[in-house]
RNA sequence: GGGCUCGUAGCUCAGCUGGAUAGAGCACCUCCCUUCUAAGGAGGCGGUCCUAGGUUCGAAUCCUAGCGGGCUCACCA
C-alpha cells in the first residue's frame, strides 16, 4: 500500500542522494503527507526540507526531485510541483494491483485472528440497583467496538465486566422493598413476575424510593435540630451539627448553601433507615442466611433485566467477576502491602497509601473498620485475572472520565505492589453524555437520565416510520421488518454515539430524536443495501480483466478502500472507534459520488462493467467489516 | 485553591506525528428521480480555529500565560 510506495521513494533518494543534491541527506528531510484533494496526485513530498540543501526554491526542488522519481520508479506516472508539495501521479496499473488485492483478501484490513497477546476489555460494569442508561448505552457501544477493534489486529480479547454486587447501595434498595412494597392477597411482595415489570427497574424503583423516604426522615431531623431539639442523638453529631448550625451566621447565600448541605449529609446518616441499611451490610457481610438470600433474590432480578438490555443492544461478555468475589483478595493485598511497608497505617486502623512523591495524594485502601472500599476491591479484581489468564497482557478499562484519577492511583499502586503488568493496564477514559444547555444533568433524582431501554425502544420506533415511508421492504415478511427496523434503529443509535472521539463529552438532546440522515448509520447502511441490490441485478460477478485505466471516481474510491488496513491499525492503537466511522462515512460519500456520475449495470464495455462490479462489491465488503467492528449490523435491502 | 481535560460555522462534529485556499453533517436557499434504491447526488450561504505572546520557512495543531466550560481532589462506587 501507500507506506510501500513511501518506504520505495525514500530508498531511492537515500541511495541517489550524492547525485540529486551533492550530499548525503537524513531521512527526516523526506517528509510524505496526503495530496490534497483538489489536486491531482496520489502522494505528496514535501519539498520545504530541500531548499536549504539545494539552495533553490521549492517549486524548482520540487521539479528536480520528481523528474528523477518519475524516471526512476516505475509506479510513478507524473508529477507536478506546488509550491512546496511535490504531487506525484501513481500509475492506474499500480492502483488496479491495489484494488485486486483488496479483493483476494476476504478479511480486507484485519489481521491474522489470535495474533498477538491477549487482552482483556472490561465495559458496562453498572451499579446494580438502577436501570442502564444514556451514558451506559456509550460505555458499552465503546467497550465492544474495542474489543473488536482489538480482534481485528490480531489480539485475543476477553469480554468482562465488573459486577458491583457488594455495598450499602445494595441493601438501600432490599430495605425500601421489604419496607414499602405492597403485599398483594397472599402476603406476598411484588416482583417482576407479578408486576411485569423488568427486574433492573423494579430494583430501581425501590432504591428511587429508600431515597425519597429517607429524606423525608432527614427533613424531620433537620427540623428539630433547627429548633433545638437533639435528643436521641451522638455527642459528637450534636456537637458538629451546632457547630455547623452556628457557622451560619454573617455568611453568603451561597456559602450557608453548602453548610445547610453538610447539615443534610449529617441528617441522612442519622435516619432509621440508613441505620438499618447499615445494619443489613453488616448482617450481609456476616452471611445472615435472610439477608443473603433476599441479596441473591433481587441481584438476580437485576441481572435477568440487564441481560435483557444487553441483548437489545447487541453487547456480551466472555468473563464475569463480582466484586463480592474479589473484595477479599483485595483485601490480602492490601495487607501484603502494608507488611512491606508500601502502605501505612493510621492510628484509627485505616490504612493508606502515601503517593506524594508522584505528585498525588494520600489515598485510603482500607477503612478503619477493616471493611474495603473501592480501591481494594479493584486491586482484588485485577490481580485475579492476572492470575485466571495466564497470558494476559493488559486490561483495558472502559470507564468514564471521572474517575480519571482513580485509575491513575489503581495503576500506580499495582505497579508499587511489585506488578510489572500494571505498565500495559489501560484506562479507555470517556467524555460524559450530557444533556444540551438548560436541561442540567443526567441525574436520576431529577429524573434527566435517558433510560437505555426507553431510548432503544423510540429509536427503533422512528426507523420504522422511516422506513415503513421510504424503504424497499416489498415482500419482506413481518418478522423480517421487525428485524430491520431493529438493525437500522440500533445501528443508527450506535453509530451516532461511536462517531464522536470517545474522550470527548457526548451532547445529547433526549427531545430531538437522532438524526438518521447524513452523517449517519442508516446513511452508511443504505449505500451497502444499494450496492447488494446492484450486485443482486447483475448477471455476472465482478472481475479484473483487461482494465487498464481508472476513473478519477474509481480511483479514489480504491485508495480509500485500501486506507482502510492503516484506519484499523490506528483504531487499535487509539482505542478509537471513532476513526473507523469517520473512515466508513468518507468512502460511503466517494461511492454515492461514483454511483451518482458513472453507469455500472448499464456500462456497455463488459471488462469496465466487471471492474466497476468488483469495486462495488468491495466497497460492500469493507462497510460491511467496518461496520461490524463498531457493532453495526448492514442490511441486504432496506 | 491543586490536578486532569475540553474550547474549530447558528447546532453536532472531522482535521494524523506542525504544511497548500480550515472540512463534513444538520439547519437555510437552488437544482437533479421515463439510468442501477432520492435514507442519495451537484451547488450556494455560513469561520477573529477562545484570547495574547512564543518556537518555526510555515501553527487550528507544539510551548507559556490568561479567559471560559466540564471532571476530580470521599472511610461513595
Amino acid at each position: 500500500n501507500q507506506e510501500i510506495m513511501e518506504l520505495k521513494i525514500t530508498k531511492a533518494l537515500l541511495e541517489n542522494a550524492e547525485a540529486l543534491f551533492g550530499t548525503t541527506i537524513d531521512e527526516s528531510t523526506i517528509q510524505f503527507q496526503k495530496t490534497r484533494k483538489d489536486v491531482e496526485g496520489d502522494l505528496t513530498l514535501v519539498t520545504f526540507p530541500f531548499v536549504k540543501i539545494l539552495r533553490c526554491s521549492p517549486v524548482d526542488a520540487g521539479n528536480k526531485i520528481g523528474a528523477f522519481l518519475t524516471e526512476n520508479i516505475e509506479e510513478i506516472a507524473s508529477y507536478e510541483a506546488i509550491n512546496g508539495f511535490l504531487n506525484l501521479v501513481l500509475t492506474d496499473a499500480y492502483w488496479i494491483k491495489q484494488l485486486s488485492g483488496v479483493a483476494n483478501t476476504d478479511k480486507f484490513g484485519f489481521s491474522e485472528p489470535n495474533s498477538k497477546p491477549t487482552v482483556m476489555v472490561e465495559y458496562s460494569s453498572p451499579n446494580t440497583n438502577k436501570p442502564l442508561h444514556l451514558g451506559h448505552l456509550r460505555n458499552n457501544f465503546l467497550g465492544y467496538s474495542v474489543a473488536e477493534i482489538l480482534k481485528a489486529n490480531g489480539h485475543k480479547v476477553v469480554k468482562t465486566q465488573i459486577i458491583n454486587d457488594r455495598g450499602i447501595h445494595i441493601c438501600k434498595s432490599m430495605l425500601a422493598w421489604e419496607r414499602f412494597s405492597p403485599l398483594d392477597e397472599n402476603g406476598k411482595r411484588e416482583t417482576p413476575e407479578s408486576t411485569g415489570m423488568k427486574g433492573d427497574k423494579l430494583v430501581g424503583k425501590y432504591y428511587v424510593i429508600f431515597d425519597q423516604e429517607m429524606n423525608t426522615e432527614a427533613k424531620e431531623i433537620i427540623a428539630s435540630w433547627n429548633t433545638g431539639n437533639f435528643d436521641g442523638f451522638d455527642d459528637d453529631v450534636v456537637a458538629e451539627v451546632k457547630k455547623l448550625i452556628a457557622s451560619k451566621a454573617d455568611k453568603d447565600e451561597k456559602a450557608i448553601a453548602g453548610i445547610d448541605s453538610k447539615i443534610k449529609e449529617l441528617a441522612k446518616n442519622q435516619t432509621s433507615l440508613m441505620n438499618d441499611a447499615k445494619e443489613m451490610l453488616v448482617k450481609w457481610e456476616g452471611r445472615d442466611p435472610q439477608v443473603y438470600l433476599l441479596w441473591t433474590t433481587m441481584n438476580n432480578w437485576v441481572y435477568a433485566g440487564f441481560d435483557e438490555t444487553y441483548k437489545a443492544m447487541g453487547v456480551d461478555f466472555d468473563k464475569l467477576y463480582y466484586e463480592s468475589d474479589t473484595f477479599l483478595l483485595g483485601k490480602d493485598l492490601v495487607a501484603d502491602g502494608l507488611s512491606k511497608g508500601i502502605f501505612f497505617k493510621k492510628e484509627d486502623g485505616s490504612v493508606w497509601i502515601d503517593l506524594t512523591d508522584e505528585g498525588l495524594d494520600e489515598k485510603l485502601v482500607l477503612r478503619s473498620d477493616g471493611t474495603a472500599v473501592y480501591m481494594t476491591q479493584d486491586l482484588g479484581t485485577a490481580v485475579d485475572r492476572y492470575n485466571d489468564y495466564s497470558d494476559l497482557e493488559g486490561i483495558i478499562y472502559t470507564v468514564g472520565n471521572e474517575q480519571d484519577y482513580h485509575f491513575k492511583v489503581l495503576f500506580l499502586i499495582l505497579k508499587k505492589l511489585g506488578y510489572t503488568w500494571a505498565d500495559n493496564c489501560h484506562h479507555l477514559s470517556y467524555g460524559m453524555v450530557e444533556l444540551p444547555k438548560g436541561m442540567g444533568r443526567m441525574k436520576s433524582r431529577e429524573g434527566t437520565v435517558v433510560d437505555a431501554d426507553d431510548l432503544m425502544e423510540s429509536i427503533v420506533e422512528s426507523a420504522k416510520e422511516m422506513t415503513q415511508e421510504r424503504g424497499h421492504i416489498e415482500g419482506m415478511s413481518e418478522e423480517e421488518k421487525g428485524s430491520l427496523y431493529e438493525l437500522i434503529g440500533l445501528g443508527g443509535l450506535k453509530y451516532y454515539l461511536l462517531k464522536v472521539d470517545p474522550k470527548k463529552k457526548l451532547v445529547f438532546n433526549p427531545n430531538e430524536s437522532i438524526e438518521l440522515n447524513g452523517n449517519t448509520g442508516p446513511f452508511i447502511q443504505y449505500t451497502h443495501a444499494r450496492i447488494k441490490s446492484l450486485l443482486a441485478k447483475a448477471e455476472v460477478a465482478g472481475a479484473l480483466n483487461g482494465v487498464s485505466a481508472l476513473l478519477p471516481e474509481e480511483k479514489s474510491i480504491v485508495k480509500q478502500l485500501v486506507e482502510f488496513e492503516n484506519v484499523v491499525s490506528e483504531a487499535g492503537a487509539n482505542h478509537s472507534p471513532a476513526l473507523i466511522a469517520n473512515y466508513a462515512y468518507e468512502l460511503v460519500k466517494q461511492y454515492n459520488h461514483f454511483y451518482q456520475s458513472v453507469t455500472i449495470l448499464k456500462e456497455e464495455n463488459a471488462e469496465l462493467r466487471a471492474m466497476r462490479l468488483l469495486l462495488s462489491e468491495n466497497v460492500a465488503k469493507v462497510i460491511s467489516l467496518a461496520m461490524r467492528l463498531l457493532g453495526v449490523q448492514v442490511p441486504e435491502r432496506m
